[in-house]
DNA sequence: TCGGTTGTTTGATCCCCGTCAAAGACCCCG
DNA sequence: CGGGGTCTTTGACGGGGATCAAACAACCGA
């Protein structure tokens, strides 16, 4: 499984996967590794398999031609994504982080009733990031997506970003500066507090719902 | 069918529908005629039945608290609509305009396959907006816009808006000074040409085309 | 046909966020 | 432990679109 060239992006390997680096991407019992910015699959290609994050995380984008980027999706550890109209990815993805993933074949595995679920929980995310990229500030687009990544990882109050302040602009629709603005501003209020760059604690989540509009 | 107290708003009937007023919603075969603004379904509701649009519009929308309305989607003549996940409304559905709607009940009519493909057409259609609204700048939005509509409208090259700029701005974020004055500009650059406030004729489609993005 | 209401256009001004710039923090890898 | 690249933060400034305001056009009911 996974034998596409695309993925052998010899990475920086971090020394928890360094074990299993000699033949990248290795799998462990079904579980196949990847390099951070390794693509899974691309724009125009035949779509076959759903895949579910074991760990890490997903960017689910496409580009304009002047190399703006939208990203409409991020997958998170326990998600499963890949399921698209025609047959045919009409997006590229992206691991955002060492991340590890499982293929679910389309045929079998998973009932209709299953897929038709998937099918339609991606379709009222992508309808709830529109309210949010549509008509919000940055300052509320910055809280949403805080709301919605600690409900997703299981209503933690403690999260471990995934992605960069890039990812994070390119998926609500901001500059990597008005991201990083926004968190200081969070930050200064009180209603987060940082351990690390990537590791945001939400101390006053009533607050952060609040101004998520 | 059609027996919610909801669209009995007397609407200010117009001269072709006059004659079938009596008991509106009136129905013409198995069609049922909406006054503008009509409530087809709540936010909250269970969802139970589809609609497909004989003619007119549809307008799929959340409010925000302090009033803010996003439009995720238009449904246009010849479009289902009211598909959802968990079998509850996440939306509220009116008409743009006087619309006549026809129901198709989930079970029956409708093969879990066509409901799938139904399903993944909404979701791509909501990511390729998200890639409008988030992305791109107010005459880009206009034109990919215009262009969107022209070809779910069968690729013509003159359309009949069914909804207002106050509608198209809260379908694109933007305001309806902007949703205008882009308009001027299309029209002052010779792209577009009006026949009235509504009627858009695409003079130049090319040019349309490049300026999507 | 006329008057009132609603929807649209255009102008003037303001502000949020994008852009440009540079310092600082973090993370690898040697 | 130390050096270099990448990512993040912060500051200064400018512009695109929001807001406020008013004239104008379209629509509908009387």
């Amino acid at each position: 499984m996974f034998t596409s060239a695309r993925n052998l992006t010899q990475p920086s390997t971090p020394a928890a996967l360094r074990p299993l680096a000699g033949s990248y991407p290795p799998c462990v019992g079904q579980i196949a590794l990847f390099a951070p910015d390794a693509e899974i699959f691309a724009q125009g290609e035949r779509a076959g398999f759903l895949y579910r994050v074991e760990f890490g995380a997903i960017r689910v984008y496409r580009l304009h031609a002047d190399g703006r980027r939208q990203i409409v999706a991020f997958h998170l550890a326990g998600e499963t994504f890949g399921l698209e109209a025609g047959g045919t990815h009409s997006f590229f993805a992206e691991t955002t982080v060492h991340t590890g993933l499982s293929k679910v074949s389309l045929a079998g595995e998973m009932v209709p009733q299953e897929l038709m679920a998937l099918a339609l929980r991606s379709m009222l995310h992508a309808r709830e990031h529109l309210l949010v990229v549509g008509r919000q500030s940055a300052l509320e687009r910055i809280g949403a997506f805080l709301v919605d990544i600690a409900v997703r990882l299981g209503d933690v109050d403690t999260i471990d970003l995934q992605m960069t302040r890039l990812d994070i602009g390119d998926y609500l629709g901001l500059t990597i500066e008005t991201v990083s603005r926004s968190f200081s501003r969070l930050r200064d209020e009180g209603i987060v507090k940082f351990h690390g760059v990537k590791t945001i604690e939400i101390v006053q989540p009533e607050r952060l719902a609040l101004l998520c509009g």
